[in-house]
RNA sequence: GCGAAAGUAGCUCAGCUGGUAGAGCGCGACCUUGCCAAGGUCGAGGUCGCGGGUUCGAACCCCGUCUUUCGCUCCA
């Protein structure tokens, strides 16, 4: 288990390391040390997460002729995150006790006692009790609050002490100002979820695109939440990307499509490379204020099963909401059944990082090649074709001879379709080597049988066999094996 | 947030009881070779995470700080 624990740590650190070595994820600002919890993407690592970004896309509204995609700002009304419950539940003042380590909600231990003072019969105590705290909360005053869990003589459950830290105020919405002059400007926060900006635009959607219930609205955004702890690399960011898609669906019919999406988005993983059993689903048991029904599909980091993307029934909880708030009605006109309702609301949200490094973990392949003293270690990234950042480097074999001049006109005749790059530099082992740390699924090689009868070499990252085609065909057949395509025709088997 | 460990070249690391930095790999150019990290020559690259302190002198000792990893904690 010890041996276990150690071996998964190290597991996560080659990757981390490979990441970075190989232009995948580098450190925020790493000149100046570095910044908490947020990460760059380098010139690999951008194309790939582009290429998941693209077959999600794709995936979800390309092949849906009733789901169309929106791009919603970051920054939205203030009010829509008192609407969607962000206001309330995400800034709470905390406390912590030294004793125990154990933190608590200042103000749940103040309404715990003030039950207590009700329960012996003492009502006006326990009310003045609250009436205080609002006002201290109110006004901003934490240290108010410390007092009165203090002259309270409120003690942690666990440690039975008093030993209190002081009160502080954990908001996980960053904010800022908008507007020149800071006393007139109105306080707005950098989204914390990309949801909001899809309820918002409902209707404009819906009418605009004459769309029937049931349909979907699908968007890829970044969002922002001020972690107190961020952990495991790209797991946990304070910035980061969702892959969202709101799926309105008559009420009612709302746990059939909470089926179906679960099987599609779990299917999903699956086609782009990542194998079954390292994906698993797991029910939640405490469910959200939105929710009456949430799953998620996690994958078996080298920490562990961690949460990947989210399934929510979210009920017509933030359609009612913003209804409610902003006094329009949010409703759709069925029909088929001649009557007008808010729709139910099935989610399904990926973390785009957390899906790119799923995908990393899952690719990353140390081998040992060779017989007795020939053994060596060989690394490599196995990324279906569909997603690896380059997908054909095209090498001469040597560079003179014309052999070069050969390989650059073959790069030029295919770099319009995919991505490719060319390299001569070095011997030929080295940078079949090179292209194996990234990932690239196909070398094409320029040999001098090419010289004479126009046949190239093309050898695959994963067997390292080669196999001799004519330059005629290599766009095309290089062509679908390195096409979504091939994804989208397994999802569908 | 608490506790532990770590931070020296792009990477992996060495650097003895304090005497102002090295190796391997990688990278670049050239020569040679020609199918799985080949050989040779030359070269670029580090104020030793950062800031103080002790000392004649600090990568090394002390304090602080930042970042990362791990364990708790927290997490819609």
């Amino acid at each position: 288990m010890e041996n276990k624990k150690q071996d998964t740590a190290s597991a996560l650190k080659d990757i981390i390391s490979h990441a970075k070595e190989y232009g995948f994820v580098f450190p925020s600002s790493e000149i100046y040390d570095g910044l908490q919890a947020v990460y760059d993407y380098g010139q690999n690592g951008v194309e790939l997460k582009n290429n998941l970004k693209m077959v999600w896309w794709k995936a979800m509204t390309m092949l849906n002729d009733n789901v169309v995609g929106i791009d919603a700002s970051i920054f939205m009304h203030p009010l829509t995150w008192k609407a969607s419950g962000h206001v309330d539940s995400f800034n709470d003042p905390m406390i912590d006790n030294k004793d125990s380590k154990k933190r608590y909600r200042a103000d749940t231990l103040l309404e715990d006692r003030a039950a207590q003072y009700e329960a012996e019969g003492k009502e006006e105590v326990g009310k003045a009790l609250l009436q205080k705290m609002a006002k201290s909360l109110d006004a901003g005053d934490l240290e108010a609050v410390r007092q009165l869990i203090i002259d309270e003589n409120i003690t942690c459950p666990i440690s039975n002490t008093a030993n209190w830290t002081e009160v502080r105020q954990f908001n996980l919405m960053f904010s800022t100002q908008v507007g020149a002059v800071s006393e007139d400007a109105s306080l707005i926060y950098l989204r914390p979820e990309t949801a909001q900006g899809i309820f918002v635009n409902f209707l404009n959607v819906q009418k605009t695109g004459r769309m029937k219930v049931p349909f979907g609205i699908a968007q890829i955004g970044k969002a922002f939440r001020n972690e107190i702890v961020a952990r495991n690399f790209i797991f946990r960011m304070r910035e980061f990307e969702q892959m969202e898609m709101q799926f309105f669906v008559r009420p009612g019919t709302e746990m059939e499509w909470y089926a179906a999406w679960k099987e599609v988005r779990m299917k999903f993983h699956q086609a782009i490379g990542l194998p079954a059993s390292k994906l698993k689903f797991h029910d939640h048991e405490k469910l959200a204020h939105y929710a009456n029904a949430a799953v998620d599909i996690e994958y078996e980091f080298p920490f562990g099963f961690k949460e990947m993307e989210g399934i929510h029934s979210r009920t017509d909880f933030d359609l009612k909401a913003h209804q409610d708030l902003s006094r329009k009605k949010q409703q759709y006109f069925d029909p088929e059944i001649n009557e007008n309702y808010i729709p139910y609301v099935i989610e399904t949200s990926v973390g785009a990082d957390r899906l790119f490094l799923a995908v990393l973990c899952n690719a990353y392949t140390e081998e040992i090649v060779g017989e007795g003293d020939q053994q060596k270690q060989r690394i490599y990234l196995n990324l279906h074709p569909a997603i690896a950042p380059i997908k054909v480097a095209v090498l001469p074999l040597v560079k003179k001879d014309g052999l070069a001049e050969k390989a650059q006109e073959i790069n030029r005749s295919l770099k319009f379709a995919f991505n490719t790059t060319y390299d001569e530099g070095g011997a030929i082992g080295k940078r079949y080597t090179r292209q194996d740390l990234i990932g690239t699924p196909y070398c094409v090689v320029i040999d001098y049988q090419t010289m004479e009868d126009d046949t190239v070499t093309v050898r695959d990252r994963n067997t390292m066999s080669q196999e001799r085609i004519s330059i005629a065909d290599l766009k095309e057949k290089l062509g679908y094996a390195v096409s979504m395509e091939r994804i989208f025709f397994f999802f569908f088997v």
